[in-house]
Order: structure tokens, then sequence, then C-alpha cells
DNA sequence: ATCTTATGATATACTATATATCACAACATG
DNA sequence: CATGTTGTGATATATAGTATATCATAAGAT
């Protein structure tokens, strides 16, 4: 019962690219669901009969990415370079920029993303004894400014490699967080 | 030339007071021009004599608040408890949190508030040699990471007073983004 | 080969934005 | 307080975009 029609699948994906590259070309807001179908070359009605609206085709495109990303911040050894973690989510926006542009458009995807990261980081983490900064506040810090500093980076056309940008966000945001808020 | 007719004052004023609490009600996006008219009791037309669109409306009311907060950031004494800014800050966000959560709301003023932010802090520093955080990065760190932790207090309820909030914000942003990249 | 379903084309209702007009009231000014 | 100016309310209208319904046809599942 998992497969589904290819019709389905075709219309869904040219309905995503033509979200996507749309929203490159003159934002988020401005896209109409006209656009998106004669883009995608696809029937008016048709669009409605897979999302109620334009901000459900976004959610589902970014789901994706969102799954992703998580999974690879998750699958990192423990011993590894405190830095790798940085560069793998650098390499990974560089990969896939076009996406996560898109996504930094709209403020709803945002907030949402960032309340689901931050449950994440709570939970693999325990506070340090005496911290003046709350376990919930740290996590919270932690996605948001990762969030901002990919957002600089694409907004300057990513001026300097993931290497020194994994580097800078383990410098800038993790380290400090860590060892304010964190017992290791 | 700099004394407006009193109509227009009024007007003006009433659209914005409905503007931020229809916003808060249900959402920036959600509430339409019709509704703001209808609460401030003005014509429907009247808004448009004013006004382009609702983002200036908007806009208008939110230059506003950042040329205060820029202010109070910018007069504080040299000499001072590092964290007396951090507090300042938020005893402003605090008497002043309806109008600043319904600024939080538009993505776009979010955006632009950063950049013009941004360019502050770049104008009033000077890069550390041999700094692995290049200024600008810094400066956007600073301003992004303070306008997530005021959202985030916003968004629980204000749950610790602007003295504590004060302390965390200079902790977990100013200081360690200062000791990485600003020569003092 | 046959049943099922997704699609395109089209029509229609609805909501919201945006502009124009005109009579009237509020305002600034001397 | 008299006079010319201008902002406002009410109304009509054009336009754009959303959302739903219908039906013949083609593509897919089995």
């Amino acid at each position: 019962m998992e497969i589904q029609d290819r019709r389905v699948k075709r219309t869904q994906h040219l309905l995503a690219r033509a979200l996507i590259a749309l929203t490159l070309e003159k934002g988020y807001e401005a896209v109409t669901i006209r656009d998106i179908t004669e883009r995608a070359d696809v029937g008016y009605a048709t669009f409605f009969r897979h999302y109620h609206d334009k901000d459900e085709l976004l959610k589902d495109v970014l789901d994706v990415v969102l799954t992703e990303i998580i999974d690879l911040l998750g699958s990192t050894q423990p011993a590894a370079d405190p830095t790798t973690i940085g560069v793998l989510l650098f390499r990974y926006v560089q990969q896939q920029s076009e996406v996560v542009r898109v996504l930094l458009m709209s403020h709803a995807l945002l907030q949402r993303s960032i309340e689901i990261a931050t449950q994440n980081v709570v939970s693999e983490h325990t506070i340090l004894p005496d911290s003046v900064v709350p376990l919930e506040i740290a996590a919270h810090h932690i996605v948001a400014s990762s969030i901002s500093l990919i957002q600089w980076w694409l907004d300057h056309q990513m001026p300097y490699p993931p290497e020194r940008m994994g580097v800078i966000y383990h410098e800038l945001i993790i380290r400090p967080t860590s060892e304010l808020a964190f017992s290791t």
C-alpha cells in the first residue's frame, strides 16, 4: 500500500520543483498557485487535489530536508574532531543550497523548524549545575544561531568554504554554549 | 511644516493600534485591510490614502521602536557593569512587549532590522587580528542571537526577569563573541 | 482486458486589494 | 469668525487570486 500512482509522484515532483524555482526568482510571497501550475505544466485545479495551499506544498518539500539534516547531525562519531559536525552541516547546505534558501524564506516553517530542533537538542543534553543559562535557552540559542549563520552564508554567496564555516560554527556557537550550560 | 493635520494623526494612530491588536489576536498574515479599518472605525478607502499596503503601515509603526532601541543601546556609560546594556534592553522589550511581538512576526521587517543593526555593530568595532571569525559574521551573530533570545523570552511569557536575561545575554552572546572577534 | 483514478479544461463563486468619485465635515489661517 | 483647503465616509467598480465542481479522456493498476 506504500506505492503511489506514478502520475501522482510525477505531479507532486513537478509542483515542488516549480515552487522552489519561482521562490528563488521572486520570493515566496509573490508566487501564486497559478504561477506554480503553469511552470509545472499541470492544470490549475490539479494543485488543490494534492495540497490545500502553498504552505502545505512547501512543508512537504522541506520535511525531507529537515530529516536529512537531523540524520546528518546525529550520525557522527563521538570521538571525532569537534568541528566535523559543522563542516558536514555546511557541506550539506552547500549541496542543497537552493532548497535551504527557500526554507529560510518562510517565517512559519522557520519557527516550526527551530522548535523541533530545539527540543531535539534539549533531549540530548543535561544542564550543568549552577549554570546561569537554562537548558532550554542554551538549546534554542544553538539552533537559532546556527540557522542565522547559515542564512548569512547563503545571503553572501557562500564566501568561505564549509571547512572554515565549520570552525566558525564551533568557536562562535557550540563551544561557548557548551561550556556555559552543558555538563560533558 | 512639521505639524500634521490632527485628522491625519488620529487616523494613522487608530490604524496602527488596530494592526497591532489584530496581529496579536490572529497573526500578521491573517489580518486583512478591511479588518484593520473596521477595528479602527475608519472608511476602507481611507487606509490607502495613508499607506500603500499592510507592510508599509507596520514599517511605520516599527521605525519608532527601532530608533528607540538603537538610542537605548548607544547611550550607556562605557565604565558601567557589562550586563547593564542587556538589562536595559530586556526592560525595554518588557515595556513594549506587544509591539515587539508584532515586529517579530514579520519576516521581511525582521530581516531588514537585522541588516541595519548588523551594519551598526560593524561600524562600532574593529576586528581582532588573526580572528577565525570575520567581523561581519560576529556582528551578524550578535544581532541575530539577541533577537532570537528576545523571541524565546516573549514566546515563553517572560519567565525570567530582565535582570537575569541581561546576564544570560551577556554570557551567552556578548562575551564569547567579543573575546573571539573584537579588539577591545 | 478491464476497472479505477488522476488529469486537463472549463465554469463559477468568493475574498481581498486597489482606485475613483462626490458630498460633507473638520481643519488651518488670518 | 469667516473662508478656502483637505481629510473622510460612503459607494461603485475593476482586478487578481483562491477554491470548488463537473465531465470527458488518458494513464495506470491488477
